[in-house]
DNA sequence: CTGCAACTTTGCACAACCTGCAACAATTTC
DNA sequence: GAAATTGTTGCAGGTTGTGCAAAGTTGCAG
């Protein structure tokens, strides 16, 4: 693992080796998606995967840990500390929506290749099945998501206990994910893979959380 | 599968050969949560299961569709067509409250037995692996949920369009669910299995809920 | 009580998932 | 070009889950 020179510090420079994995790995989550659209999703096996992808089915299983892990992508939304500085500080919109800007940034950078990350959504929005593991894999992090909403809430409301940080930090998570999901499938509809439009879809779901949470609303 | 006489209609009487097949679910249940205590989710196979309970592995996928299926409990949540008439028509307190109330009783009733209730609980809060298969498995559900808010939403807002209350609907189904999460380990800390405590703690989390999701709250 | 009919349990074979290990191949480095 | 490093593959084996048919149980009618 020598460091290579990096004329710019921190950039990793990918060599030809690195390449031809990534690409590899990329080809063949392709490759397992398109059989998916084509066979359901039941219908797929890890050893028709490798076969389309031009691999053995045991080194499917080096570039992934499970065949579901090859679908739904290994690179789950993991907020930098730009990001986390910003979401933490930010003052213009609620915490909830401050949180869900965050987690939708980071939901597209967790997927550089846009044409994979479209191919994806395409088949995990027709396949119950597997649009189920996908929730269940993203909330294994929620207590860490938590934990980080709980920072912020530590800087705003000194008042609150830590116990009630942690309750609100769970609730907001909760809810920012329940708002993102809500409008994923309205924004895959449109051909733009910015996040901008998704951010202002969000945005625009605020006034009716609060009329679905409101006691004796206004009709 | 004869009809018993059923000297009041509808309730099945259940017979001797029901009863101990129930009896042989619950053992077996009881089995496998008591293993994952012992040793942990990952080190518990379905043959170890169906030892301790007495049957034969075979048996075992008779009674449960998966291993997890027999840890999580076959039965999800499911209000009736009473308990769904309740919630559409309930004007106290707000749409997404409502729901919260139902499923927190729908849920509660989706389990008889309380000890296992409680044992599973215990299971599934110390086993992150297993809680991400729980979330996944209600998940799949959500989409009927959904449309059952948006009955209540017709109801309440005619207005809306139907796209806007399968919207609204999706929206109100992921906060509900996020705040009975939230509680729920809270609500498992006292040693009352009744849901009058659970509605309690669910109807204090709204005010939290309000704050979270306003854009300049009143510090 | 007896025997028949229905149902349940079980074993067995089998496909698929996934892992550890060791041999083999390709690439990088010197 | 040889050596070291790293990636690929086959193979054995454990686990999950399913179909099928034989064997065992239970309920019921005669």
């Amino acid at each position: 693992m020598h460091d290579v020179q990096n004329t710019e510090e921190c950039v990793p420079v990918e060599g030809r080796r690195e390449r031809k994995l990534r690409e590899a790995k990329a080809t063949t989550q392709r490759a397992g998606l398109e059989l998916c659209l084509e066979h359901g999703y039941g219908a797929v096996t890890v050893e028709m995967i490798a076969d389309r992808a031009g691999i053995s089915p045991r080194t499917f299983y080096n570039y992934f840990s499970s065949r579901e892990a090859a679908l739904l992508g290994d690179g789950k939304p993991q907020p930098d500390e730009d990001m986390i500085a910003a979401f933490i500080a930010r003052e213009d919109v609620s915490d909830v929506e401050a949180f869900a800007v965050m987690m939708a940034e980071a939901w597209a950078k967790s997927e550089p290749d846009r044409e994979l990350f479209r191919l994806r959504r395409r088949v995990i929005d027709t396949t119950p099945e597997l649009a189920a593991v996908n929730i269940g894999r993203i909330a294994e992090d929620r207590a860490q998501y938590a934990a980080l909403v709980a920072r912020r809430l530590a800087v705003r409301y000194p008042h609150l206990t830590e116990t009630e940080r942690e309750l609100e930090g769970t609730l907001t998570v909760a809810i920012a994910m329940g708002a993102i999901q809500a409008v994923a499938k309205e924004w895959m509809r449109g051909d733009d893979d910015q996040t901008g439009p998704l951010k202002a879809l969000v945005h625009d779901l605020f006034p009716r959380v609060r009329r679905l949470t409101q006691a004796t609303p206004a009709s």
